[in-house]
DNA sequence: GCATTAATGTAGTGATCACTATATATAAAA
DNA sequence: TTTTATATATAGTGATCACTACATTAATGC
């Protein structure tokens, strides 16, 4: 069953919610309808166990990079360059699946399980910037946080690694810069 | 006809390409199917038209920001402070209809469709940068137009327009620096 | 061995998808 | 008037969508 969670997490990943029914998520597992439904309830519940799973997987890069320690800056550039390492297409793979496996979707209860990761991806981000920086913590993690939202776009568009990789580097230097602005 | 396009462009730019469907395209011009596939050939076709229209329209940002004249930068930062002002909600529509309007379409016509129009923009971009920054221009192109992708993919996950300015306004700072640096 | 429960597959629910064959109505040409 | 050409609507193509009713099989309890 993990298998398959991660099986799921990768095909929404590659191609978007909406673009993967059920019916292919279960050939891909090796059941049939009704177990899916036994296994998941509805196709929006294993979105839900998918972007949980890629929210403690190595995916989630923030954390890797806090776990290493160091500066809040020296953390947001680290956090940059693992998302320009990651991002770019590898296996049929692009940018992240937080910010853009439900974009366009039509189904509102996949949407608003992805916001939800968003926002507490976001929430993490301005609370560690917060704790060097509380005047600018808001602004500073959205320079950051829509930084990577652009990354993402910019990688499922096919942008490789160079150009996020120069990308990031002139975002944590600006990082450094607002931060010391009055 | 020509606000028949205008409608489309509407409706693809508001919920994203695949979520429109031909019948509910044909119901908002007054038409049945025969005569939407007689008028635009095939559903791409219609989104090939929407396309053109709205990079002649005021959703061009950089055009309009280059028509008014001045630096390079200068004009970046209205470029930025456009899209800024544009992206946020209204009237049902986020973000940038050619950066999103088909992320994670199944169609390969229509996504081939916007990444041509993705691609003209950033070698307007690119084109301009290079008059005065020959040796930095795809590095700046590229901060310019990742940025505005996360801009676009920020604003149709409901960020606000000061939230954006505040970003937009970073960039630009950001710009200057990167453009100076050896 | 037999009965009961649980899990699984077959098949199908109605809906919507892009797209089209065909018939009808209208308008222009003879 | 009669013929020809154009434009439109009706209706339906097969496919896929998320989801499920039902039948069948497998496993369990006694």
């Amino acid at each position: 069953m993990g298998r398959a969670v991660e099986t799921a997490m990768r095909l929404f990943h590659a191609r978007g919610y909406d673009a993967v029914g059920v019916a292919e998520l279960g050939a891909a597992f090796g059941i049939t309808p009704p177990s899916f439904y036994a296994a998941f309830g509805s196709k929006a519940g294993l979105l839900a166990r998918a972007l949980q799973r890629y929210g403690s997987s190595e995916a989630n890069v923030f954390e890797r990079a806090r776990a290493d320690g160091g500066s809040v800056a020296a953390v947001i550039d680290r956090t940059l360059a693992l998302a320009a390492h990651l991002y770019p297409l590898h296996g049929g793979i692009a940018g992240c699946l937080v910010m853009d496996g439900t974009r366009n979707s039509t189904d509102p209860e996949a949407r608003a399980l992805a916001q939800a990761a968003r926002q507490a991806g976001r929430d993490a981000i301005r609370d560690f910037i917060v704790t060097e920086h509380p005047k600018h913590a808001e602004a500073l993690a959205d320079l950051v946080f829509i930084a990577m939202a652009g990354m993402s776009a910019a990688a499922r568009d096919g942008a490789d690694e160079a150009s996020l990789t120069a990308f990031a580097a002139s975002i944590g230097r600006a990082f450094r810069r607002e931060a010391r602005r009055g």
